[in-house]
DNA sequence: ACTGGCTCCTGAGGGC
DNA sequence: TGCCCTCAGGAGCCAG
């Protein structure tokens, strides 16, 4: 399930290990994953340096002097940097042999994810072009949030789920942020007033850029490592804990499905 | 222009 | 032990 925290450790994990490398082979083990993996694409980068490793909302984009593999994690994704003798694993789907001789193994159970190619500035890519600000970005600030929330009558929960509105924020860090500003995740958001957003914006920042210093502590288990870096169990206060007394007030935290969504919220302390 | 609902998929967890 | 059912979730897509 990563969120942006996830994605963004993942760059920081993978990048010392790939960048200015060639890319000697790329195996398609599985190419259904949420769009085929294009046939062609072991051609196109055959023999090519990694110019950088970058990200772009939940996506990352491995940047080649001729064009970019996008590169999305869906919900079970994940990137690992192994030694060519570590056995694979089932769900390893995608395989980049790096001239190192290491491999960087794509592994993604439920396939939600995607590896795509675009020869263009991939910041004009139909997946990218139309994306809201980074939330960590000084163009993410409560005026920019109050504004775009004019007329808008979702559920401010759903709303900063958009990545059309601001891209990373995630079903459990929805929740969590909506919970520290005091903001019920039912209200519409265009009844968010300006002072709420000062509120809300500063804490969707907060929490995931806490989280990101998180998984900094965990960037060695991006190369010959089984498990899952353990950043992901950060203290968290009212997700997945339904019926559990608030940490404030003391009143058990309500559970309730928001736009497909488990949403997690006090209230007695979110109006 | 908005909005809500559907969809892809596998593994974990609960009930019996 | 084993089977079946339900649920989880990112985000594009589409119908209303």
């Amino acid at each position: 399930m990563p969120e942006l925290p996830e994605v963004e450790t993942t760059r920081r994990g993978i990048a010392p290990h790939i960048e200015h490398q060639r890319i000697e082979k790329l195996s398609i083990r599985e190419g259904r994953l949420r769009w085929p993996v294009p046939t062609d694409l072991p051609a196109l980068i055959k023999h090519q340096p990694v110019q950088s490793v970058d990200r772009r909302g939940k996506y990352l984009l491995l940047r080649f002097e001729h064009g970019t593999v996008l590169l999305h994690l869906g919900m079970s994704g994940s990137l690992r940097v192994a030694d060519a003798d570590q056995p694979l694993k089932k769900h390893d789907h995608l395989v980049f042999h790096l001239q190192d001789g290491r491999e960087l193994r794509f592994h993604d159970p439920r396939r939600f994810g995607c590896c795509l190619w675009t020869a263009s500035d991939p910041a004009t890519h139909d997946l990218i072009a139309s994306l809201g600000p980074e939330p960590l970005s000084d163009a993410f600030t409560p005026a920019y949030l109050h504004a775009r929330a004019r007329g808008r009558n979702v559920a401010i929960k759903n709303f900063i789920m958009d990545s059309k509105v601001v891209v990373g924020v995630g079903n459990i860090y929805a929740s969590e942020s909506l919970y520290e500003s005091g903001i019920h995740p039912l209200k519409p958001a265009s009844k968010v007033s300006l002072a709420r957003c000062e509120k809300l914006v500063p804490a969707i920042k907060t929490i995931l850029s806490r989280s990101i210093t998180q998984g900094g502590t965990t960037l060695r288990d991006f190369v010959n490592s089984d498990g899952e870096p353990g950043y992901f169990k950060q203290s968290l206060h009212v997700y997945g804990k339904a019926g559990e007394p608030c940490p404030a007030c003391g009143k058990a935290i309500t559970s309730k499905v928001i736009g497909q969504r488990s949403s997690f919220y006090c209230t007695h302390c979110q109006t």
